[in-house]
DNA sequence: TGTTTATTTGAACATTTACTCAAATAAACA
DNA sequence: TGTTTATTTGAGTAAATGTTCAAATAAACA
């Protein structure tokens, strides 16, 4: 890696070290863009109802969750879609209905703690 | 609150009185767009950068953070604008310089237990 | 087998976002 | 007081987002 230097100011005091140490410690978390992108993907109203719903009911069909929030089924079975492409959740069919539920692993873990559940 | 009706499905075996009491549930933890606002503000790489600098050095200059995250003094400064709009940082002069820091409560506790630090 | 039903998909759209660039501001300091 | 310097601001822009609408899909069931 490039060392650091103070371009963007000409201000005299800065403590190149401390930026130096500081730039290094942002590299080295290298996974900010994917924690970024799961508080993102929980950053969203409609998205956190539908995770919120999910975790205090295991297990809910589309248009369960459709009446429930009284949006379109299409709406959201597209928001479904995106978590559904990060693994946050999980469908499986039973009969004519199409069944979400959280993955099990840390993300659901993490949702239930933001909501004080369990 | 109205009642809550299965408009969208005509499946009938829907558990309504289960759609109820979700639907209630909802509609209490009427925080859900607070939340989903503050997981957003956090859900962005160059603020969640922001953050976690602030969180391990207490106190950073505009230009310090846009030397360290190698952006535009005025792309950090946007994005310093939006977190100071919704409190998550506090701003005050020292000489020539602007410096900021996280606001003491609760949101800084989020961020360092985001980051496990402390 | 044909019809019904739940769900998915893709195009279209308005809105929001994150940044750039140039100009404005405002305090420091000579 | 005038100049320098750090920061903010606003307009502009390309890209992403969240939804609607209509059509496609695919399994269930008669």
């Amino acid at each position: 890696m490039e060392t650091l230097t103070a371009e963007i100011c000409s201000r005299h005091n800065v403590d190149i070290e401390k930026l130096q140490e500081l730039n290094l410690q942002i590299h080295k978390m290298k996974n900010f863009d994917e924690l970024a992108d799961l508080l993102a993907m929980m950053g969203n109203p409609t998205r956190l109802r539908i995770l919120y719903l999910l975790a205090i009911s295991q297990e809910l069909c589309v248009c369960d969750i459709a009446d429930i929030l009284r949006m379109t089924v299409s709406a959201i079975s597209h928001q479904l879609r995106r978590l559904r492409d990060r693994k946050v959740i999980t469908s499986r069919r039973d009969g004519q209905v199409i069944i979400y539920r959280l993955t099990d692993g840390p993300i659901n873990a993490v949702i239930k703690d933001l909501f004080n559940l369990e």
